[in-house]
DNA sequence: TAGTGGTCTAGACCACTTG
DNA sequence: AAGTGGTCTAGACCACTAA
């Protein structure tokens, strides 16, 4: 092996990823360690211990001490998405935006938001439900919970012409959250809403947050049918 | 401010989070400067540099030369996506894992299909069909292209007990992909391969890999109702 | 117990971008 | 022009774990 020189971790990312998918290093096979490879391409260490890491991140090695670093028997890809603000989606796609509150009303949540919460039975906690448009036609519904016991400023507000997803970015921080991604056949009232035929193929958002251990919004937005989220691994 | 010692950058982490949670850091102000981050926490300015670039990453804080980091105004946080294999998914839900080879034919693709590979029209190629199993019962509908062209030894491949899925996995590695997701209403014939009420609306994932401006294969697959998939941020 | 990755340091230089 | 993040280095010690 003659000693090729690269420039960075990025090109050295780029060069083990060559080699990985010429299959100059199968899947399963174990790679030079940190200090041969930091040899081999004139390198410190620490370059190529963050290189190495990066790819484990994305799933393409596997590193443990001691036993060494392979290439991933079963590329685990790891997509990422970015969660964006509806409205930003909305705009992003060249689309103007709109909004329209739908229905806001201090109400019992259903059982599984009870238990999700830890709710009692009978509690009653602010729904809003609402619209969000591109070019004035139905992009997303939106069925929003919010904990008004953890934020009862929620009460206060005004989610005529702010949305309630805006409203709770700038007043409600959160530090972790849930995101489940399904499809659902649209019912007769969402498909109303997003002017739709009845039965339609609707791709659904689940998503929780928590400030530690306090919930603070469950919300569930149906997309319009022949949306899509688009990534690349 | 008195300064506090924090060990490590997953701590560090951690103390920037509480920060920008506590609303101490608001959304859209800027933080100090590495330099001064690592004076108040006693450590090296790398260790700051490392836990801030980070949590850049997943889009807490956005940084730019010279201006300085500050806290993301919109918070566009990025979840990851383990894209893994269809049996892992099965097993791991604790069902046991059973394949269908449906269909298997050389034929012409979908005009979307001949534009995104840029093949000329009358083309053939390969096109697998099968159904994977969770406990006898479908899960998910897989409808599959092979690029025989840049890939010829698929079509020697025995598609009958092994799944294509895996077949590729082992003698197909690509450099780079797409996925995106969405939902659709079933057909009648993916309704029948299901085991579904016709119209039924299904989870799609679409996945296309390349290696190196060459494709590779494309698939698309259909989730039986109820499935859904669910990440933290 | 020995070998590997994981992390940290202090310092340096570079790249970018704002004023 | 100057200040900020981005990267790299050489060396050190630690943490884990396979043999």
């Amino acid at each position: 092996m003659t000693s090729t020189t690269i420039k960075g971790f990025a090109a050295l990312k780029d060069e083990v990823r060559r080699r990985v998918s010429s299959r100059e290093w199968p899947p399963g096979s174990f790679i030079p360690n940190e200090t041969d490879l930091a040899l081999e391409f004139g390198c410190s260490r620490t370059t190529v211990s963050r290189a190495l890491r990066e790819l484990a991140e994305i799933g393409l090695l596997e590193r443990r001490r001691k036993a060494g670093t392979r290439v991933a028997l079963t590329p685990v890809r790891k997509a990422t998405l970015s969660i964006t603000i509806i409205r930003q989606e909305i705009e992003r796609s060249g689309k103007e935006y709109g909004y329209l509150l739908l229905d806001r009303q201090q109400t019992e949540p259903p059982v599984l938001l009870q238990k999700l919460w830890r709710l009692d039975a009978g509690v009653k906690i602010l729904n809003v439900k609402s619209l969000h448009l591109g070019n004035a036609r139905p992009f997303a519904l939106e069925d929003r919970w919010i904990n008004t016991i953890a934020l009862p400023s929620a009460l206060g507000a005004d989610f005529e012409i702010n949305n309630s997803n805006e409203w709770l970015i700038k007043n409600a921080p959160f530090s972790h959250g849930e995101i489940s991604f399904t499809s659902k056949s649209s019912t007769a009232t969402e498909s109303n809403y997003l002017d739709v035929a009845d039965g339609s193929s609707l791709f659904v958002v689940d998503r929780s947050t928590w400030m530690n251990d306090s919930p603070i919004t469950s919300v569930r937005v149906f997309y319009h049918p022949g949306y899509y989220m688009k990534t690349t691994i």
